[in-house]
DNA sequence: CCTGAAAGTGCGTAGAT
DNA sequence: ATCTACGCACTTTCAGG
């Protein structure tokens, strides 16, 4: 699955502006429109591009107070034991598993510190987690990027 | 910046899947499509819906290699002048200011463990950084997420 | 290139303040 | 009485074949 100059040009388009026009996009790389929407198309075929979303303010949707939280598990737990217990957290928007020592690295928004405190001590209440660690979002620098899948 | 019910499941229609008909929405939460796309504008408008992007998936764009890392700053860097150095690297997809003994959180894309390694250094050569501390993601759990503007 | 569908706009109306 | 949000009808633009 190799993506060339071009289909890089396309999806960093899409990704400043996933609404933009597929001609509009083709006067930018130099294609016809229906040639930008056939390498789109075979994008997304090839897992590439796995969907297209919408870019969001946290705090107009409520989600003032942001967090990150090192997860220490107890011996024995796999990484999906993890994602399944954090999967059901809506306050959880990401989670990996991480080198390092903790085990698991996760992205907590919440509407405000008290709402925040509540699931950390849920996720800590886990019984596959031993411990965590957390530090608080004081100002977000950068935004750039999306990946994965709705869930 | 108030946003109700019908606002949500509109946004929240939106991060599914950005590429829906405003036609769709509509029948979905029970207005007509031009409803819909004045309710999308306002949320535009207001700052609550910051763009539309594409979802993608980042091996398939060959950044193979992630990681968060923690920097250390001289005295007197503001989150400006922190914001300002980190942007220039394409690599670093997300940043943040943080509570804790670490002033920044950053979170890194690399195509491989010598690219990874290569920034690191980079980053850590700028003059406002004192020192640096990594973790590489092993396996990403979960992504859900997408928010803040292009930069 | 051609067709159908979706976006975008003006207007009249109804309900809330 | 005014403001806001709705639906409908219409034009323009785009997607998809």
């Amino acid at each position: 699955m190799r993506l060339n100059k071009l289909d890089e040009r396309i999806v960093h388009a899409l990704a400043e502006d996933a609404r933009r026009s597929f001609a509009d996009i083709g006067s930018e790389v130099g294609l016809s429109a229906p040639a930008v929407k056939r390498r789109v198309d075979r994008l997304r075929a090839e897992g590439a591009i796995t969907g297209f979303t919408v870019r969001v303010d946290p705090a107009a949707l409520g989600w003032e107070t942001e967090g990150f939280v090192e997860i220490y598990c107890r011996h024995k737990t796999s990484p999906e034991d993890i994602r399944r217990g954090l999967s059901r957290y809506p306050e959880v928007v990401s989670a990996s598993t991480v080198t390092g020592d903790a085990d698991a690295l996760v992205q907590v928004f919440a509407s405000d510190m008290r709402h925040f405190e509540r699931v950390l001590e849920q996720i800590a209440g886990e019984p596959y987690v031993e411990r965590t660690k957390s530090v608080l979002v004081l100002s977000p620098l950068l935004r750039r990027f999306s990946s994965g899948a709705p869930g």
